[in-house]
Formats: C-alpha cells, structure tokens, sequence
DNA sequence: TAAGGTAGTAATCAATTACTCACTTACAGG
DNA sequence: CCTGTAAGTGAGTAATTGATTACTACCTTA
C-alpha cells in the first residue's frame, strides 16, 4: 500500500540516476548540474547518492555510457535493411533527431564533455561515441560513391564531419529560439541540401 | 625604467580582461573560468578585478559584446566587394575559419552561453549575434537565387542553419583531435560539400 | 524472533567560489 | 610640497559544492 517509492535495488537506482541527469541537462546548463540537484530530481537525499557512485565523475561516466549505446543502437536499428546508401544516411540523420528531440540535454552534454580540457573517463567516452559514429558515416558515403549514388569527388572525411556538424547546427538553432519541436520541421529541409551536396550529378 | 605592469588605465584593464577571458577560455572549459584565474592570468589580484567590472556576469557580458563586433566586422570585411553570392559566402566562411583559429575560444563560450538556461545579458549578446549573422546569410542566398547561382529549391532559412552548424561540425573535429590547425586543412573540403548542395544545376 | 544486509537520512566536512573592504601606492596639478 | 584621485593589494566573508559518516528503516532468512 505504500506508494512513496522508499527504496530501489542498486541496479535500478543507477539507472533512475542516469535518468535523472539526463532530464536535468535538458533544461539547463549541464556543466551547472549538482549532485544535489540531482538528488532532488528522483526524491533522495544527496547523500544517498554516493552510495551508488564512488564520484560524481562516475556518474557522468555512466550517462555517457548510457548515451553512447543507445545512441549507436538507434541509427544501427535505422538503416538496417536499407540497401540505398544515401537512404540510409538519411534514415540515421532522422532517427538521430528524433534521439535529440526525445533527449534534448543529450547534445549538451556531449559538447560539454568534449570541451573539457582533462582526458576525464566521460570524455573519452564521449570522444569514442563520435568517432565510431563517424566511422559509420564514412562507411555509408563510401558505400554510395561505389554504388555511383554519391559523387567522387566528395571528400569523405568532409562529408562525415557535416553530417555531424549538420545536426549541431539545428540543436544550436533550437537553443535559440527556445523551440526544440522545430528541429524535426527543419530537418528535411537541411538534410535536403546536404544530400545535394553529396549527389552524383547525372 | 619600471618595466613591470604596475598599473593601468580603466579602459586598458578592461580590454586586457577581454583578452585574458578569451585566451584561457581557448585552453579550458568556459564555465570553469573563475575570477581569481582571469585575475591571475593578466598578473593582478583577483579583488582588483571588481574595481572595474560590478560582477563576473559583466565581464562575460564585455567578452560577448567584444565578440559579436570583432566577428560581423571580420566577415563584412571579408565579403566586401565581392560581386558573386557563393563566392561571398565562401569568404565569410573562411574568414570565420580564421576568426576561430585565432580564438579557439570564442566557440566555446558562444554554445557555453547559449545552452545557458536563464537569459542573461551575456547570454542575449551570443543570441543577438547568431540571430545577424544569419541574417546575413540568409541576404546572400537569396541574392544567389536571384542570380542564378543558387537553387530556388534550396530552403533559405535551412541554408543558413547549415552554414552555422558546417563551422560547428569543423569546431567539434578540432575538439575531438586536439589539432586546432586541422580546421585549416578541412574547411575547404568541408565548404566544397556545403557549396554543391546550393548551387543550381545546369 | 533474532541476525544480517541493503538502502537511505541528515548532519557535517574541507575546498572553492564570487564578492567586499580597509588600506596602500603612484601620480598629476595647484 | 601637498593633496586628491584612481588603481591595486590582500585578507577577509558568506554561500555553495562534492564527499564522508554515524545512524536508522526495511526486508529476508534461518
């Protein structure tokens, strides 16, 4: 009969943890999140909650984690099957926004963590989920330029950090106008152009 | 023969405290700059800082401002006269490549600044100049649509979210690498991609 | 029912932070 | 030479932060 939730295994708390932070990082500043804040945003006392991490270093750890796997799991679901390599460029750039739409702190975080000037464990987390999804990109663009979809003479390794860079680009824009449902309106569109960008002329 | 500092006019303090913040924000975390590193980093004390900024925040607000002039300033100058709109575009693109190699930190603090969840003044101030530095963007495409350089199915408004988020793509690779030189080599390869999804097709 | 383990509390710690202030120093002008 | 002013010093303060710990509540199991 007692609703008030008391206590969680520690498996569950770590993950209602991780949870927690990435909700806060979406309505502020990630680098400005307390280990207090957090505390408060799943109803625990702060210090309750180094009783599951050694540091609050681990926990940024753990997120990143979290981030890169389900991250990497969301595009590899997204193009599976998908034999047109610039369709499946386009299905990754898609369900890599609605990832960003649902997680909205996600990307924060992320630029968070790579600015950081210490090699700390989150960062280099950090650093290993861009660099394999840009390997996944790159694989995509030579797969097109073999399938004669993309042209030649795009620069691979260009190519992969604008698909990248086009993304940051609509997140920065919806920090700006405060409205993050207009990045799922202007993505086709901004996809569209990088997509002619990359198009093997007839 | 006193060739040490001792003392400056109000004007200079605060034109080297500009300075100081944009030179460590290039080797560090943005968020992380406190006053007593700004204090240190231009051989003062940190009390002597609030002597000629009322808070912190001030001073954050002075680096933005300091920002938004010298950057609009470099790209107007680096499209004056410039007759063609891709090619216009194509300067401003680069000049901001230099602008950023020069200040590796200025894009950091402009994303610190606009992830920041209350609108401060400095805050206001990065908003104010992504907000005319579209604008300017978006001028060009549409006077390159006009002359038939660029395509009339290109969606303007996602141009020039794509233009913004290409140098952020550029600023997030030299991150990852460590190697800030390296935005030098990519930008053309990266520009090239971006200018092939505007341009008209015969 | 007694024992043991797990999860959480609440008070507290040391360190760091932005900011303040009484005092000192340098210097220009009457 | 004297004096007013602007700039800088250095020692403080209050608040916040991540982290520690003695203690308690709850649950399972024998």
């Amino acid at each position: 009969m007692n609703n008030r939730t008391r206590s969680l295994s520690a498996d569950d708390r770590r993950a209602v943890t991780i949870e927690a932070v990435i909700a806060l990082a979406g309505s502020q500043n990630p680098s400005e999140i307390t280990t207090a804040a957090i505390a408060k945003h799943m109803n625990l006392t702060q210090g309750a909650l180094f009783r599951h991490f050694p540091t609050k270093e681990a926990v940024w750890h753990s997120v990143m984690d979290w981030v890169a796997g389900h991250l990497l799991a969301r595009i590899d679901r997204a193009a599976e099957g998908i034999d047109s390599p610039l369709a499946a460029l386009q299905a990754i750039f898609m369900s890599h926004v609605e990832f960003v739409i649902e997680h909205p702190g996600v990307p924060r975080m992320m630029f968070g963590e790579l600015q950081r000037a210490e090699a700390t464990p989150a960062r280099q987390v950090a650093q290993g989920l861009i660099r394999r999804y840009a390997e996944r990109i790159r694989t995509r663009i030579d797969q097109g330029k073999a399938a004669g979809e993309i042209a030649p003479e795009v620069d691979t390794g260009a190519a992969a950090i604008l698909f990248i860079g086009t993304i940051q680009g609509l997140v920065m824009q919806s920090m700006l106008s405060g409205d993050l449902q207009r990045i799922r309106v202007d993505a086709p569109d901004v996809f569209a152009i990088y997509r002619r960008g990359l198009e093997a002329r007839p």
